[in-house]
DNA sequence: TGTACATCAGTGAACGCGCGTTCACTGATGTAC
DNA sequence: TGTACATCAGTGAACGCGCGTTCACTGATGTAC
């Protein structure tokens, strides 16, 4: 049956998660999907066959980004819309990022103990046009959107916003991961609010002219704290 | 002679990052050493306890924080100095933390392998005060100097302008070392100096209220505690 | 319907290999008298 | 100075184990006539 590849696939990808990938053999992989290890060469050629297919089929996909919030923000939001929308959306983003990173990390990361394996991942990656600087790109694309509808400043630089709104949800996930503390929506939501909110007002004060690109003096911070 | 468990350390270091984990037996360490296997059992209670070795003692530093330029930003700056001072000195902790990142991320990332010697390693590390969010709360410390000295605007968030920051550091040399790319300093000194100035001007349009009721300082204030 | 054969998902048991680890040993160096 | 012994960094060779992998096999199911 092809129910018995998924099956192994499930398997090795739970056997992955809890035990870790030094301890993924084939024996524990066969004996939680229930069969024996000889089937698992009907379906893999070898182990690494075994370990590349869960990667391309079971690691977490980026949909989070085609979620109701994520999608809706890429394809309404018009000039019309409220203020404050783009925030919101930004957040659930970042929220989305939060999970997808923390759920794909303690798989993604042993990638990086077999350099043959990091580089036949990467190099499946890339063929098919994937990989893990898209969501950067596609946060950058839908930033440069908002731009043109004039909800992000003008002079702004949509790529390195992008990647600092990513940075800080990748990094905020991979802390959590190596603390192994247990998922925390609360935590996750504070913490998407306080990023989102910092990025859109900035640090600089209202009379500094540290950016002196454009002299995005008055943005918005000008009527805080008065 | 003492000597000797430093030349194993620096060996098996040496094997981590150009054969990587799973391919750092003891056999290889002894060998890149110019010792027998038996030597690593005079100087090491087991693998495990020669792997927490290097993690402990081999892993590059967070001493960049001291660098001239941190140290000199964290120590001097007062009310009085010129503006576009704190970009400068922020773009050289991030290309710093991108070269830190860039060279503890392969062998850190084999530890999450192994989630008994994650484990391990983050007790290890945790008892002696230290940890990956370390230097994230050392910058939010810095900022919030800043802040006092009226460089960064009064309201804003200053751990989540941190995690934000080093956050996109993070990801950056991740990405990096995910597509076996080799170290770039220009590359990187443009994402540094891209960062920062985003970071310091913000996303919003100055006529903006995106940041809800009242004013940008409102999201960060509800969890600055100062 | 019964018979003979084909197909095929799945297996038990074994294989060689390389791993981490141990142990009795070596041989250079130091030292007491 | 020579002799006898102690110390100790380092080793060669072996160990048992568990790994990934293979192979001849089973037995249920389908099918031709």
């Amino acid at each position: 049956m092809t129910d018995t590849r998924d099956r192994i696939l499930d398997a090795a990808t739970h056997v992955m998660r809890t035990r870790g990938f030094a301890r993924t053999t084939t024996k524990e992989i066969a004996r939680a999907a229930g069969y024996s290890e000889a089937t698992l060469y009907k379906h893999f050629q070898d182990k690494t066959d075994l370990f590349l297919a869960v990667l391309k089929e079971r690691l977490p996909t980026v949909s989070w980004m085609l979620s109701p919030a994520a999608s809706r923000a890429a394809s309404a939001a018009g000039p019309d819309s409220p203020p404050g929308d783009l925030a919101a959306r930004l957040t659930a983003f970042a929220r989305g990022a939060v999970e997808f990173y923390q759920a794909s990390f303690p798989i993604s990361a042993s990638v990086f103990s077999e350099p043959d394996l990091l580089a036949a991942h990467h190099a499946a990656v890339t063929s098919q046009g994937a990989g893990p600087h898209m969501p950067v790109q596609a946060l950058a694309r839908y930033l440069r959107a908002q731009q043109e509808h004039g909800s992000v400043r003008p002079g702004a630089d949509c790529d390195a916003a992008a990647s600092l709104l990513l940075g800080s949800c990748f990094q905020y996930a991979f802390l959590r991961c190596f603390a192994q503390l247990p998922p925390d929506p609360e935590a996750d939501a504070a913490h998407a609010g306080a990023i989102v909110a910092t990025l859109l007002a900035g640090l600089a004060p209202p009379h500094s002219a540290s950016d002196g690109s454009d002299g995005a003096g008055g943005r918005g911070a000008s009527r805080t704290n008065t």
